[in-house]
DNA sequence: AGCGATTTAATTGAACACAATCGAATTTGA
DNA sequence: TCAAATTCGATTGTGTTCAATTAAATCGCT
């Protein structure tokens, strides 16, 4: 063991995290482009075919964004006829965002794309499993602001 | 089952792995300011400290970045002092990138950054090996272009 | 009621990140 | 040999991503 070892970047966990993930998300692209969507986009529209209408401050919690962020995504998104944005009657601050029809619509052609993405990813399901499981536990043990 | 359910966002791989991948990288910048590197600039290091003198090209293929992303870190990090840039005599259009004494000496005062990083993720050695493991698994099974 | 603290989005600025393209240098192959 | 293809890096454009700040609205406390 060398006295450097530790900044090896074969010896930090961070850097084939960051590398696949970055990897995985370019494997989306392809796809989303036929629908006109960018990747963080999409998972936006994730949130919004899951939970309707919708909090911005909910959806960047949820997605692990902030306002920087998720201002000009969901901007985007109404420009293109996804979602609308309206100001809440109860909290003027609160930002409301809803999918449209067109906006559910695309949830259709969404479908088959997690499908795509499966086969490329050579995981097992098991794999997959505890993959998703070690993530997951990474993200709840993260010093959070709430 | 529903017929949507694999667009939820607790059904896809992508989405923990690109959150947890951004939570992580968030985690160094507080260290990294106190050495003036970003966190790209910290892995290209990383690069450098172990490998000393390399291509550009094989800085990119070993980070998973091209050179739209690595030209201008390369060039902030010369700026800095912490390496130089220059054309390999061999063939013009390959640029050398090396650790100057400075940039060696930013190794020592990085020793402590892995430790501390390593305490905010809380997972066991076993899981981060099994983490590591299916992550690379990912990245080597991936539609490369070479 | 009214003032200070808090909450929420939006904005700004710096740094990635990748696709697409370009130009220079090199290699290939007829 | 020499034109075509390839390689490598830089550049440009679009879209994140986060920190820090701002501004508006609301809440809480007296």
């Amino acid at each position: 063991m060398g006295r450097y070892d530790s900044l090896k970047l074969g010896n930090q966990l961070c850097f084939p995290l960051y590398a696949s993930a970055r990897e995985i998300v370019n494997l989306y692209h392809p796809h989303l482009r036929e629908l006109d969507l960018t990747y963080t986009q999409y998972i936006a529209m994730m949130v919004l075919w899951e939970r309707g209408e919708i909090s911005a401050r909910e959806v960047g919690k949820l997605l692990f964004l902030d306002s920087g962020t998720l201002t000009p995504v969901l901007k985007s998104l109404e420009k293109k006829g996804y979602i609308t944005r309206s100001r809440s009657k109860e909290d003027e601050r609160v930002l409301l965002v809803a999918p449209t029809d067109a906006g559910m619509a695309l949830r259709e052609r969404a479908l088959e794309i997690p499908e795509k993405i499966g086969c490329a990813v050579r995981l097992t399901e098991e794999e997959a499993g505890t993959l998703y499981t070690l993530l997951y536990k990474i993200l709840a043990a993260l010093p959070e602001d709430e």
